[in-house]
DNA sequence: TCTGGGGTCCTAGGACCC
DNA sequence: TCTGGGGTCCTAGGACCC
């Protein structure tokens, strides 16, 4: 049999990159980006690392820091942070027949049938080619398993000597590099994992690899179980090409204030609900239950409150009007006019495609309806004119007050004409 | 003043049934 | 005193990932 190759390609620090390809001043300073609403820090340049900024620390906590050495903040672009990842995964698609997206700045490329000896060069060509294309930095992991693939690319990432590329291929090799990397380190392994691990004195990923299989079963889970076999190079997670249809859609945001009127709660669920009706059409499915929650700031620790409701919608429907109407009904009983809000989010669950829906005695089924003609005729008029708004549904409100504070963020540079880099000679 | 968002899968436990 | 056993299905919550 032919031994499987897969090769783990993550972008450096992406987010903080990407801002930095469109301003160039911005090479070799510390750069972080923050979550929605201003929050914390999701993305951090190597610089910015150096520093101490902690991956997801809120921002208030880090002000000092960030003065005192001159940190560059974004706000999170996720307009153009999706599309620098279209341009890197188109890129990647080019050099090899069989690769999964796995996240916005990470895919696996199946390398299956390479030749140990031209392998490592065409790797590094694979990650000049990335850096042309779109300026981003790559590093790549390549090993027999996904999950060996993987602590390769940490290795690759970690050490600079490598210039950004490495192989984890002869077995001895591996054993040695496993005992450099924390079991919580290993991917599948989260923090109470590592706990309960490390309690049983297995500490780093060469212990995980030779543990006792119905041990790992009975304290972890079978899933570990895979993780484990994946360590001693017997490949239990194939690539998947294909992007399954999502099973749930959610739609979360908090406010860049507190919000204490129904009405304005009332506008935000419009607006998320409208958001993640256009993700359930994307993939052509109709929603059989809507949930709704709202939430007051948990920080606070004082008269907090959560709440959330539920409702089966039949027919399954894709109709923005009629999710919306659904929803502003469940937040009218979950609101309590004496608290503020600070979060709120809708759920789209029980979703299917919208060809075989069941029909509905008294309502007309969504597929096949003039209500799908109009959320088509929406969906494309503003895929393709997407310019300040487009068309959107009244109830989701035009000022918007309850809007997420965004006060650092660059342009859309790919995706809007009057966006555009300027350069100045 | 200020603390993200969006997913999947697994498991434990309750309800229910025979 | 002594009070079965096993199966399925559903749900909520946990754990993990980026």
């Amino acid at each position: 049999m032919e031994n499987k190759i897969f090769a783990l390609v993550d972008c450096n620090n992406f987010f903080a990159s990407c801002e930095r390809v469109f301003n160039p001043a911005l090479k070799n300073k510390p750069v972080v980006v923050l979550s929605n609403n201003d929050g914390c820090v999701i993305a951090r340049s190597n610089e910015a690392k150096a520093l101490g900024i902690e991956m997801g620390a809120p921002i208030f906590k880090c002000q000092d820091l960030i003065r005192r050495h001159h940190v560059h903040v974004y706000s999170s672009n996720f307009v153009l942070y999706g599309d620098m990842s279209r341009r890197v995964m188109n890129t990647l698609a080019q050099c090899t027949p069989q690769m999964e997206v796995y996240s916005i700045d990470e895919a696996f490329l199946s390398l299956d049938g390479f030749k140990q000896e031209g392998l490592f060069d065409y790797v590094r060509s694979i990650r000049v080619k990335v850096y042309l294309n779109t300026g981003l930095p790559v590093s790549i992991g390549v090993a027999p398993t996904k999950t060996l693939a993987k602590i390769a690319n940490r290795i690759a990432k970690k050490q600079a000597s490598t210039g950004g590329v490495f192989c984890l291929t002869e077995e001895e090799d591996i054993n040695h590099w496993l005992k450099t990397i924390d079991v919580g380190d290993v991917w599948g392994i989260g923090h109470e994992k590592t706990k309960d691990l490390k309690r049983h004195g297995i500490d780093n990923a060469y212990g995980l690899k030779v543990a006792d299989d119905e041990w790992i079963k009975k304290h972890l889970s079978i899933v570990s179980l895979k993780t484990v076999w994946e360590l001693r190079g017997i490949s239990c997670l194939p690539i998947e090409e294909m992007v399954p249809d999502k099973k749930s859609i959610a739609t979360t945001r908090s406010f860049g204030r507190e919000v204490q009127t129904l009405d304005e709660l009332k506008e935000a669920i419009a607006a998320y609900v409208s958001k993640a009706a256009e993700k359930l059409r994307d993939q052509a499915s109709v929603c059989g239950y809507l949930q709704v929650f709202v939430n007051s700031n948990p920080f606070k620790g004082q008269n907090y409150y959560s709440n959330s409701a539920g409702v089966l919608l039949s027919p399954p429907t894709a109709y923005t009007g009629k999710l919306i109407e659904a929803g502003h009904r469940l937040l009218e009983g979950i609101y309590r006019p004496e608290f503020s809000y600070k979060k709120a989010g809708v759920f789209l669950m029980n979703l299917q495609p919208e060809a075989v829906e069941q029909g509905d005695l008294f309502e007309e089924a969504y597929h096949n309806s003039r209500r799908q003609r109009l959320m088509r005729t929406v969906d494309a008029y503003n895929r393709r004119l997407a310019n300040h708004g487009g068309i959107f549904m009244a109830a989701e409100g035009i000022i918007q007050p309850w809007y997420m504070n965004q006060t650092h963020k660059s342009k859309r540079f790919t995706t809007r004409w009057d966006e555009l880099l300027e350069i100045s000679i």
